[in-house]
DNA sequence: AGTTTTGTGTCATTTGTGTGACAGCTTCTC
DNA sequence: GAGAAGCTGTCACACAAATGACACAAAACT
């Protein structure tokens, strides 16, 4: 469902902030400190993009990247140079090599999260495509965070809003209280089972009539028609 | 809808440093790799701005300045110089050239790019065709720089205006934190959530009875009425 | 019946937002 | 220059809303 990304750098301090703060964007994350290994890693795990360190042992950043470009099963993957001055990259970017982009060192955190979440929409390959959610009379809109029923507005809370739009997302799929509370929930939410059924409860009142979208599968979970 | 940008260096790797950031910043650009082709492209092109490297093949960057100083048609688009050597520079800051500023070689891409976004902003060619932007009572002006409700001129902060403009760029979008920190503030800037609250609560007090065009999505962002 | 599972109401706690205050800056004015 | 005025980023506090846990009722299944 997630993308997976390659983290590669020898500094283990800096690996553990990048996958810290993807890992917090729900993303799923490798890493390796060297680039034998990153190569290594590519070949048999198939990320969705590197993060890629210029300095390494062993095997440099720019020599993975040369590398990587050679192969036609590797060389659409994006990679994101992560770089220590300034005048490296001059170097660098948009040359022989296949970096698609990159991010000078000491990086702001939220600059790198939006640079790889854009390189993944554009390579459309993560699950940033925001279609309008319809069952019956309920339309939800992630992008306006909007749901209306028979067009007309309904409020919802974030939690309730992101428990529909998962229903939503698979109709016709029954979810497990495991399944929503991991996937509605933060990754780590040391969650409580019946957590789930009290915000299915307050979502129903707030579909009113529509609230029959939502099925509860005895034993199971719930399921929003399909 | 976004600016077209002449490069014009002999060297390609510059170009090609220069054009991948302008791309990657959101800018089109279009390569000249001597003076006479860069003549006849800001002829056929009409760039809304042109980086110019002094020494070049043919006709070199000072006389393509002086060239279309002369014509009418192209005195008034803004010219970046990039010079190799400090000492160059004494002889294009006197003006009589049409050049507007210049860079120094090795140049810091960050500073550069920062230069190309003041001098599209200063000359106000920046995103050719700013329509209108209406919310209800509001009207943006981004092109005059200016807000009114119903006809009745608002004062906005520079801040202000383009929070506003995010805003309303996106109706019915809800935009969180830090989309708007990273769009509205500079990317480099490390952002403080709550920055973005309080500069809300001042343009909403700008904004007197139409501060409700602004809504707040709880736990997620704030969005322009749709 | 008994057992398991789900729905609901309540409540303490957590979280998110609006707001005023303030210091550091820049810009303007004299 | 000096001083005033305005803008910005940060913070602390208060208030409102949302959340998670729990107890118990209701329902479903055997």
């Amino acid at each position: 469902m997630s993308d997976l990304i390659l983290v590669v750098d020898d500094d283990e301090d800096i690996r553990n902030l990048l996958t810290f703060n993807l890992q917090r964007e729900g993303y799923q994350t490798i890493e390796a400190d060297d680039g034998a290994i990153a190569l290594e890693l590519v070949r048999s795990h198939h990320p969705s993009l590197i993060l890629l360190d210029i300095m390494l042992p062993r095997v440099d950043g720019l020599a993975v990247c040369r590398e990587l470009g050679k192969d036609r099963n590797t060389d659409s993957i994006p990679i994101i140079m992560l770089t220590a001055r300034g005048d490296e990259v001059d170097r660098i970017v948009g040359f022989e090599l296949g970096a698609d982009d990159y991010v000078v060192k000491p990086f702001n955190t939220r600059e790198l999260l939006l640079r790889v979440k854009a390189m993944l929409r554009r390579r459309g390959q993560s699950e940033n495509e925001d279609p309008l959610l319809r069952c019956h009379s309920v339309c939800l809109d992630p992008q306006a965070h909007k749901v209306t029923i028979n067009d007309k507005p309904v409020e919802l809370t974030a939690l309730q809003f992101c428990l529909l739009k998962d229903l939503m997302s698979n109709p016709g799929c029954v979810r497990s209280r495991e399944e929503l509370l991991s996937s509605v929930w933060d990754y780590q939410f040391e969650g409580y089972d019946r957590t789930v059924d009290t915000h299915i409860k307050r979502l129903r009142a707030r579909l009113g009539d529509a609230a029959d979208i939502i099925e509860t599968v005895r034993g199971i979970g719930y399921r929003c028609k399909g």
